[in-house]
RNA sequence: CGGGGCGUGGUAUAGUGGUAUUACGCACGCUUCGGGUGCGUGUAAUCCGGGUUCGAUUCCCGGCGCCCCGACCA
């Protein structure tokens, strides 16, 4: 990608109309764009870190062995009403068909789901099994906020588990501890991000969020010192201040936000839709279900407000929109100049052509150093390479990790070493 | 849904009861080239409706929008 026939700029200032980091700090960059409160256009850059986060997600879901479906945005009041949930969730958009039909805007797919496991999952031979899907979902929130973090709309991995008994969901529910674990470290919120014990709604008696410290979360989470599980403050009260796992009173307090959460269904949308399978005898019997879930949108936004520095963004490895930024700076020869052009040029070229993710700014006329510099802080990229008459006189090109302030030179040859 | 704040070019801002400042951006020309270079020319704005007034972007009322706090968040 060439910063010359990028559609978006960045700006010199921060948008007057936001108040959170994230929000001030995608924009300001060029990943996303406002349109009304809580709803984003993901714009070229930002629309490249989502995929990245998404694959990320893809990748260990299937390792766990999801299947991966579309279900759709749409649903009819039916399903709804089925569960209650027509009345009873607060946040479903509602709307009208032809003939004053009635639809829901999909928050969640348990109602979709379900219905669609019941046609082909039908006996203890096909269980378990494990439905996902990424797509974005639609909640009527009283009130959006903090740019990416809590939106009207909203990119989600929603993953079902099936299952013929309890100690199967069980299993499968440590599974999914684990996948989430790995998914929060490729996308470099590890360090930060907490297994959390939470309400369990009226479905069961906890559940699990991931919770990633920082200041810009909503909710308040307790860590316990001696094993590093923590409580969200929703029920910290009815644990007594100890910790559930270890039984530990050394807790200390952190606002967080909730990237990541798994819940166990139990029958709870199974029995609504008389959903049953048939075991080895013979029998009916109830399917059990687990949901999990990640908000894609919301991974990116919390990666912004842990890394970043006053520069800009300082995307981890993984889910940089791409792994070199290469500049060009101009020098006052014109032959000179020509030969940087044609160096930066050739090194874009065989950087793409291994595979190595390169934004090139080529951008000549008018487009000063300091500029292309102050871009590449701001749009974060990990490695930045650059092509200057400092650099050719050497031999060499530039290169700087984002967040280090050492600079090296490397031989132009050895360019595609920074592949490893 | 309650409370508060704010609405001026694409972005960020100044100011005013007599149609509007500056910077960035954008267009053109020159300049500069290792941290948002400098100069010139051009382009572009008072959220909507009503009221007061000779005249409202400014004052008043209503609406809408955005942000923040709270409530809410199966």
């Amino acid at each position: 990608m060439r910063l010359s026939t990028l559609f978006t700029k960045t700006t010199k200032d921060a948008p007057k109309d936001e108040l959170s980091l994230n929000a001030r700090i995608l924009i300001q960059a060029g990943f996303i764009d406002k349109l009304t409160a809580g709803v984003y256009t993901y714009l070229p850059l930002g629309l490249r870190v989502l995929k990245k986060i998404e694959n990320i997600i893809r990748e260990e879901m299937n390792r766990a062995g999801g299947q991966e479906v579309l279900m759709p945005v749409l649903s009819p009041k039916k399903n709804w009403e089925t569960t209650g949930r027509w009345e009873n969730f607060s946040a479903l958009f509602k709307l009208y068909g032809v003939d004053n039909k009635e639809y829901a805007l999909n928050p969640t797919h348990e109602e979709i789901v379900v219905p669609l496991a019941q046609k082909h999952v039908l006996s203890y031979k096909d269980l378990p099994v494990y439905i996902y899907q990424i797509q974005n979902k639609f909640r009527r929130e009283k009130r959006a906020k903090s740019g990416i973090l809590r939106g009207l709309e909203f990119m989600m991995k929603d993953m079902y588990s099936f299952h013929a008994n309890e100690e199967d969901l069980d299993r499968f529910y440590k599974e999914m501890q684990k996948a989430y674990f790995k998914i929060f470290k490729r996308c470099g919120l590890l360090d930060k991000t907490y297994l959390t014990f939470a309400s369990g709604g009226s479905f069961s008696k906890y559940s699990h969020e991931y919770q990633t410290i920082t200041l810009a979360g909503e909710d308040e989470i307790y860590i316990c010192q001696d094993c590093q599980i923590a409580i969200n403050k929703e029920i910290a009260d009815e644990l007594k201040n100890k910790c559930p796992s270890c039984e530990s009173k050394n807790l200390k307090m952190e606002k967080a936000i909730e990237v990541g959460n798994i819940f166990k269904l139990a029958t709870n949308f199974s029995d609504p839709f008389g959903y049953q399978y048939i075991d080895e005898t013979g029998k009916k019997k109830p399917v059990w279900m687990g949901c999990y879930g990640i908000g894609l949108g919301r991974v990116m936004g919390t990666i912004a407000e842990v890394c970043h520095d006053d520069r800009g963004i300082i995307w981890p490895k993984e889910v940089a929109p791409f792994t070199v930024h290469l500049i060009q700076v101009a020098a006052k020869d014109a032959e000179e100049n020509n030969k940087i052009k044609l160096t930066a040029e050739k090194v874009y070229k065989d950087l793409r052509e291994n595979s190595i993710e390169v934004i090139f700014d080529d951008r000549d006329e008018g487009t000063g150093a300091g500029e292309k510099f102050a871009d590449a802080d701001l749009i974060g990229c990990p490695i930045r390479l650059v092509v200057s008459e400092r650099s050719l006189d050497q031999d060499s090109v530039e290169v700087k990790k984002r967040g280090e302030e050492k600079k090296e030179l490397i031989k132009i040859k050895q360019v595609l070493s920074l592949k490893s």
